[in-house]
DNA sequence: GTCATAGTACTCGGATAATCGTTGTCCGAGTACGTTTGG
DNA sequence: CCAAACGTACTCGGACAACGATTATCCGAGTACTATGAC
């Protein structure tokens, strides 16, 4: 089991695009903070910007930027746009294929063994969920003040 | 992000073991129960028993049966010994390679992306190391209780 | 001097390979049982 | 009749292929800026 490793990317990249407000940050730039491969990362921020997260404009001056107020970001929104949305335990209602198996009872919810797992997976993606983008970055903002000073000067620097 | 398949496998089996106790069950016979490749379930069978959760004996008359009491094996050890210990979420600490970065810190523990994956997905795993396969038998047999007899005569039955 | 126009450089976007992990299969090592043969 | 040895069938165990998903890369479509030339 192994999360598609863009997420991590793409949270990173979120966080950042946070402190440089009202300007489109092209996918380049992104990707040279964390000496990242450039066009994979484009990749995963087209998928952000599939899923409404983000917002891009072509040609000279464009770029990504967000398209939601970070409070409406949820760390959830970028684990399903990057990674899909199926779960990792997948029941295959192999139930049905036993004997006295049903074809007409749905396994996902009476099987015990995918009622367990699946609780268990609801309750990481509710607690994902309730983790916004903002929550990150205040808490950045706390622990590292000068992290978003830095980071917009970097990016400013770069920018010449 | 997807879970090894034979996880499900591995944990109907194991309630499968409960209801069969004081005799190894051979590979063969655990899957033509489900009707699953019987020798990619001998492989994960393999895994279960490396990791101390069933026993295997060779031969005629052998198979595998539980090495520990099903109060004692708990889903997550299942999990973990299908689909190995490695987190879903694995921070590649990123923030080293970017301004600022330092060569000696643990970016795992101070990056706050890091730790909100983290602590989700650590709760994941006590939920699942709260819940043992005798809990699973426990509420099968209270919600189906015609269960663990038809199993136990299914596998009779092939005896023959 | 001003405006229109052509050219250029830059960006996203999707289509296209390479790599790795999971899925699936196979044959060999070892064990217990049944059978046979000698005493 | 009894016992020991042999042969056979059955099981796990690990080594070996096939498939699919993730990872990585590349080139084309479109846009804004810049430079140039005509009026």
């Amino acid at each position: 089991m192994k999360m598609n490793e863009g997420v991590e990317w793409a949270l990173h990249s979120c966080v950042n695009l946070c402190w440089l407000p009202e300007q489109a940050v092209p996918a380049a730039k992104l990707a040279a903070f964390y000496n990242l491969p450039a066009a994979y990362l484009n990749k995963q921020l087209q998928a952000l910007t599939r899923a409404g997260i983000l917002s891009s404009t072509p040609g000279p001056k464009g770029g990504f930027q967000l398209a939601r107020f970070p409070e409406q970001i949820s760390v959830l929104d970028i684990v399903v746009a990057i990674d899909g949305p199926d779960e990792a335990f997948r029941c295959s209602e192999i139930l049905r294929d036993g004997p006295g198996g049903n074809a007409t009872t749905d396994y996902r919810k009476t099987c015990l063994i995918s009622q367990t797992m699946r609780t268990a997976e609801l309750n990481w993606r509710r607690e994902l969920a309730a983790a916004t983008i903002a929550d990150i970055v205040a808490k950045v903002e706390r622990t590292f003040p000068a992290t978003p000073e830095n980071t917009r000067r970097w990016f400013e620097g770069l920018r010449t």
